[in-house]
Order: C-alpha cells, then sequence, then structure tokens
DNA sequence: TCGCGGTAAGTGGACTGAGC
DNA sequence: GCTCAGTCCACTTACCGCGA
C-alpha cells in the first residue's frame, strides 16, 4: 500500500453543479457543504495560481505506467473528478464510454497539468493510454460508489426517486434498470447451476430424470410459457412441437400398457402363490381338526370307562345299603 | 485445442478528513 | 474519539487475442 494514500483528498471538489474551473467559481466558505469530496479540485486549483495560472507539472513513470512525484495525487485527484463529471455512466463499462467523453477529459486535464517523462514534456498516444487506465479505475470507483447507493433503497421506485447528486436522472435511470437486469442474470445463472448440479445427479435419481422435469424442480412450473429461458430448453417450432408430441404421447400410451401387462402377471402369480397357501392351510386346518375329534373321543371313552366302573361300584354298594336298611327297618318292627 | 500474456472488471481493505 | 463517506490501490478473476 502507497504511503501518499489519502494524500490525495487535499484534491478538493467544486462541487459539481458549478462545475467550472474558473476562478469565479471557486466556490466560497460559506457557500460550500463541508463534506469530503466536495472540494476537490479545490486544492489544484490554488496550486495553479500559485503557478500565476501555469500548468502544473507532473512525472509520469513508463514502466510502472503511473504518475509520481510532486503533483501526482494532484493530477488523480483531477482525473477522477472529471472523470465524475464528463464520462458518461450510461454504459456499464469504461471502454463503452465514447471516445469524445474521453478526448474531453483528457484534454481538460492537459489544460491543468503538463504530463513530463523525465524532463521532457510528453502527450503522446502512451501517456494518454496511462491516462486512461487511471481514469478507468476511477469509473469503476464511481460506479461502486453508485451501485451502494442503488443497494440503500428496497424498491426501483425508490431509487428513481432518490438519485445521486452527481448524475444524471437519465443515467440513474439506466443505471437502476442495468443493476436489476444484473440481478436478474445472476438468478438465471443460479438456475443453470442447478440444472447442471441435477443434470449430473439424474442417473441416480428416479425422481427428476428428464430435462423438462429437472427444470421443474428448479423453477417450478408456469402454464404459457417456459420458465429459465435462454439457459433451460427453447420452446421448438409449432410442426415440430406437434409431432414430438404425438410421438410423446404414443411412446407414453405403449409404455402405460406394457407396465399394465407386467402388473397383471404379477398380480396373477400372486393369486396363484396365495391359493396354493390357502389350500395348505385347509390341509392342515383338516388335519388338525381330524386329530383333535380323534383326541377327544379318546378321551370321553376313558371318561365314560371310568365312569363304568363307578356305577358298578355304586350299584353295588345300593343295593347293600338298600338290604342293610330293609334288615334294620325289619329288625325294628320286629323290635317293635 | 491449449497455453500464455495483456487488459479490464470486481472486490476488499486501508487511509483520510469532516462532522458529531 | 468515533463514525461515515470519499478515495485510492492491490489482488483476484474473467475475457480475449495470438501463437504454437
Amino acid at each position: 500500500m502507497a504511503s501518499s494514500k489519502g494524500t490525495n483528498h487535499q484534491v478538493s471538489q467544486i462541487p459539481s453543479s458549478q462545475g467550472s474551473t474558473n476562478a469565479s467559481n471557486v466556490p466560497t466558505s460559506s457557500k460550500i457543504r463541508k463534506s469530503l469530496g466536495k472540494f476537490k479540485g479545490l486544492e489544484t486549483f490554488k496550486k495553479i495560481r500559485a503557478y500565476n495560472n501555469a500548468k502544473l507539472p507532473v512525472q509520469i513513470d513508463m514502466e510502472f505506467r503511473r504518475p509520481f512525484g510532486e503533483n501526482a495525487d494532484g493530477l488523480v485527484g483531477e482525473i477522477a473528478r472529471l472523470v465524475t463529471l464528463c464520462a458518461s455512466f450510461d454504459v456499464s463499462y469504461w471502454r463503452d464510454v465514447p471516445e469524445d467523453r474521453k478526448d474531453k477529459i483528457y484534454e481538460k486535464l492537459l489544460d491543468k497539468f503538463e504530463l513530463k517523462v523525465g524532463d521532457e514534456v510528453c502527450n503522446d498516444i502512451y501517456i494518454r493510454k496511462i491516462i486512461y487506465e487511471i481514469a478507468g479505475r476511477r469509473y469503476r470507483d464511481v460506479r461502486c460508489t453508485l451501485y451502494h447507493h442503488y443497494q440503500s433503497y428496497a424498491t426501483d421506485e425508490e431509487r428513481l426517486q432518490n438519485p445521486p447528486q452527481d448524475i444524471n436522472a437519465n443515467e440513474w435511470a439506466w443505471l437502476a434498470m442495468s443493476e436489476r437486469n444484473k440481478v436478474n442474470r445472476s438468478k438465471q445463472e443460479t438456475v443453470k447451476d442447478k440444472l447442471e448440479e441435477l443434470a449430473s445427479q439424474s442417473c441416480d435419481s428416479p425422481v427428476a430424470s428428464i430435462p423438462e422435469e429437472v427444470l421443474s424442480s428448479v423453477v417450478g412450473q408456469r402454464f404459457g410459457h417456459i420458465r429459465g429461458r435462454g439457459c433451460g430448453p427453447r420452446p421448438p417450432s409449432k410442426s415440430v412441437a406437434t409431432a414430438a408430441t404425438i410421438t410423446g404421447l404414443q411412446s407414453q400410451v405403449k409404455d402405460k400398457e406394457e407396465r399394465m401387462i407386467q402388473m397383471e402377471e404379477i398380480i396373477s402369480k400372486q393369486r396363484e402363490d396365495l391359493d396354493k397357501i390357502q389350500e395348505k392351510l385347509d390341509r392342515q386346518h383338516e388335519e388338525m381338526s381330524s386329530q383333535l375329534n380323534e383326541m377327544v373321543n379318546k378321551k370321553f371313552m376313558d371318561m365314560i370307562w371310568d365312569l363304568d366302573i363307578g356305577l358298578d361300584v355304586y350299584s353295588k354298594n345300593l343295593s347293600y345299603g338298600i338290604k342293610f336298611v330293609r334288615i334294620t327297618y325289619s329288625d325294628n318292627i320286629h323290635y317293635k
């Protein structure tokens, strides 16, 4: 980082509304809004006056392609001021700024500075190129500042109602539209990246395997037109679309039929298996019932057998008792 | 087609002066 | 002393033309 960083701020700016380098237009302290950047050119102007309105000499280093020495900061500051004042901002890049605007900046610069390489005053295409490089960097900075200004408002309406002070409304409107388009473009790039990512995964993923499905999964579906136009699939011509539609539908019908046949075969086989299982279950049930009956019968017979023995004993006891009662009874009668 | 060099754009950070 | 806006620069990245 250069040790002289920031020293260029001593080169102040004449307010853009005045925009002239004439001495009568130098702002007085009472009229000036005290704000950084608003005095650009003032110090340079004072220096020029101190030189009896002569041009300020500036050394140019051809190797490092930059000014150096006493008035280098003044030169760079003046370039920045002229870029803000003269360069059009209704284009995206410095290279697109009209040549006449660039020439104007260069000529105004030569009104105040004497560009020297060594001891010789130089005004050739190489010097001009170096000046344009510096101007191009300042152009980017200005655009960067304008972009920050753009970001400070949420809606286009607010942005258009609050243009920066040093830029006219038309250029600001163009910039606002440009930035909006850039955002939209970046969204398209995002969709493109997602499409490529999903397309690369489509072999493994059963969800989205054809481009239309991939696109729909990324940008969503919308009737009437294809979303993501520019990066995504483009609508085919009418005849091609009709033929493609018929072919596609026929293919889909054929595919459905094949899948239905396969499903029916699977269902039929499953029914056969089910019948076999049912038959087996019936046989097992029959066998178990038979075994159960046999066991029940056997148990029943055992119980009957036990019951016969008991009845026999009971009947023997019963007849014995009756005999006893008769004897007793006859005895009692007898005794009576 | 690939690598190289030049050029320009984008970005982040350092620095400064003015205002509070 | 702190914050903010303006300015400048270094670095990275992207693009383009050219030659092998």
